[in-house]
DNA sequence: CTAGCTGCAAATCCTTTGCAAGAAA
DNA sequence: TTTCTTGCAAAGGATTTGCAGCTAG
């Protein structure tokens, strides 16, 4: 539980309320989550500002601390960056994630680094579908 | 030239100056465009209404006749869709896009489907890098 | 004490919508 | 004619910013 105020001095960043609240949600979640819904979630335990809730989510990703993904809907989505290379299958029903844990994409970015010259720095993969519970709904 | 209409009737869609307009200026462009730059495209030949614009590509997207896409800025990105299935290499610098003609991942998803029982209906893949031009001017 | 954070209110950016007038089938 | 599409103006939602007061180091 010390361990954000770590994460934080280690970055450079100061220990402060809307840090260590933030970063408590993000990580008691199993799914990504808006600014929307960081705000009431935080708002219970001690009144964060809207505009704070961004620009503390805005710093945790500048350092990493934390990842940002746009959705296609065109909010932001935000979780803890836990390190670990990972890809998602996601119902496009009732939107719930599994991870994919093998990637068979680092062999190919390596050959396309070699046939255009590019420096690859990473890759985003996602597959769509619809989950078997969502399947099943939608046959009744 | 007339094509447009035809694609436009088949789809059940009124031949209208906007649409073919608009699809005439993505049908030129390489890359995928935001609504603002089809916008000034756009202007110069007859001035449509930004409304027009946004609501003309919305109903192209419904009709599959277009593809849109949220980029990491947050803004739509449209495109036509050729209806053949691709992935890009993008650079992080000058965002060119190099298309990716392999696609590894037909395979990977019917091994997900039977692993998770969900029905995968498609899925998103690109490569981040720096191309050799930029990685060039960065040196400087 | 001092740099860096916060709350508040207002602004910005992209996108959507209501409505009355206009164009396609 | 009838239905769908447009322009205009105004609203909407997500995110950002300016500024003065506050707080961690």
């Amino acid at each position: 539980m010390g361990e954000n105020k770590d994460i934080l001095k280690k970055n450079g960043l100061k220990s402060t309320k809307s840090r260590k609240l933030i970063l408590e949600v993000l990580e008691k979640s199993k799914e990504p989550m808006s600014a929307q819904k960081i705000f009431n979630n935080v708002r219970h335990q001690g009144e964060l500002d809207f505009s704070t809730v961004y620009r503390t989510l805005s710093t945790l990703t500048d350092k990493s601390i934390i990842i940002k993904n746009i959705e296609d809907n065109g909010k932001a989505y935000y979780q803890i960056n836990n390190h670990n290379h990972s890809h998602y299958l996601i119902c496009s029903e009732c939107k719930k994630r599994i991870l994919i844990d093998a990637c068979p994409l680092e062999e190919m970015a390596k050959n396309l680094e070699k046939i255009t010259g590019f420096h690859i720095s990473g890759h985003k993969l996602e597959f769509i579908g619809e989950c078997p519970e969502c399947l099943k709904k939608d046959k009744l």
